[in-house]
DNA sequence: ATATTATCGATAAAAGATTATCGATTAGAA
DNA sequence: TTCTAATCGATAATCTTTTATCGATAATAT
């Protein structure tokens, strides 16, 4: 139950929002084999992904609960608690963030957006100010927010992580192009397009070239 | 040369970014250990990952020519020739990757954009039309389009997908938080924030943990 | 000219992740 | 009730990725 991988991490979210559909389609078990099927993983590896946030087993010939993995995932990615997190730069990309309403299903609840522009009347697409960025430290620091999201373009982006280590952010989900730089003790997440891509494009050539 | 890991590939975009502010800034050459310490690598594991991609290798004393490894790396990754790609759904997201321009950096080109909405005078960000779904099919193939972008709403993402595998689509790059299911020789990338949030919540743990 | 030191590449070791194997269990059929 | 087949968990084997080690090399200082 302690020490899950990086790579078991990852594959959560997926399997949780599978379960979840069964569980809207009534189904209340499933077996290892058949979530391994609808996502090309091996039985074993689901089973082992499981068995690492789940106490409760599954059955021969029956599979697991759909419900108890639903509820156990769900408390092992701490979805049950929300943590708060703020948001800079209220561009399209930004907007699209704070638009999306399926954040609160991830533990994760965008509470203010700042923005350089100097617009006083400016909202977000929740109909919430947008504050400048000269208000984010003190924001941060009495709300005790510890998730920044940077949606600036590239240039500003290392000025704005700055600023937020500054206010006492500890964690930065980075999605401009960028390399920040940031001192121990400061978690960072690149939403990295180009490594994305790189990905996909190898995939595609693999099967280009075996199409031949 | 060949067979580069899944790892390294994902590293390489991010070399290649700082490889180039270094080469804008005059710089000449560099030592793994300066780009391990830049990103928080290992030197030996920065050393593999630029032999798998570059001929050239480093210098005693004096590391490797910026010059040499920015024009492998971008050749490994396949910046120099751009694949074309569609993309369905103009929302929020959609009009932010549409007007993102870096895309042509990483060799590829978003040639025209679909959307559900009956708008026949709706522009995408670089003012060129927005089409109907209904003429995917016909452009992807007249086109030789081997990329997919997806950024509707989740409930249609599956449809949309299944479209454009009906067309011909390859490669799909899918943005909506949903797992899709394809047949084999079909290359999926799903930019799945769920994964990437349940990545930083858990260094954010960790941060936090040893704090105390 | 020689010594020192930062750096490299290659190889070996360790760590991490996936897959294979197999006996045990249980639902459902015969 | 007994048999069959699907499934599980645990352990072992394999494969992949990262890290450690070490001799060789070249720039710089002595």
């Amino acid at each position: 139950m302690e020490s899950v991988s990086k790579e078991t991490l990852q594959r959560l979210p997926g399997y949780l929002r599978y379960l979840k559909e069964m569980n809207e389609s009534g189904i209340k078990s499933i077996s290892s084999t058949a979530i391994a099927d609808r996502f090309g993983f091996s039985a074993v590896q689901v089973r082992k992904d499981l068995a690492s946030v789940s106490a409760e087993g599954g059955k021969p010939k029956t599979g697991f609960s759909i419900e108890a993995l639903i509820e156990d995932i769900n408390e092992f990615l701490g979805y049950n608690n929300v943590q708060g997190a703020i948001l800079v730069g209220v561009g399209k990309l930004g907007s699209a963030l704070l638009g999306y309403k399926g954040f609160r299903n991830y533990g994760l609840e965008i509470v203010a957006s700042f923005d350089a522009k100097k617009d006083i009347n400016a909202v977000d697409p929740m109909g919430r100010a947008i504050y400048d960025m000269s208000k984010m430290e003190d924001l941060v620091r009495r709300l005790c927010i510890n998730i920044g999201i940077i949606t600036v373009p590239a240039k500003s982006a290392q000025e704005v992580c700055d600023l937020m280590i500054k206010a006492g952010i500890k964690a930065i989900w980075n999605f401009s192009p960028v390399n920040l730089s940031v001192p121990n003790g400061i978690a960072v997440k690149n939403e990295d397009m180009a490594a994305s891509l790189a990905l996909l494009s190898q995939q595609l050539a693999d099967i280009i070239k075996g199409t031949h």
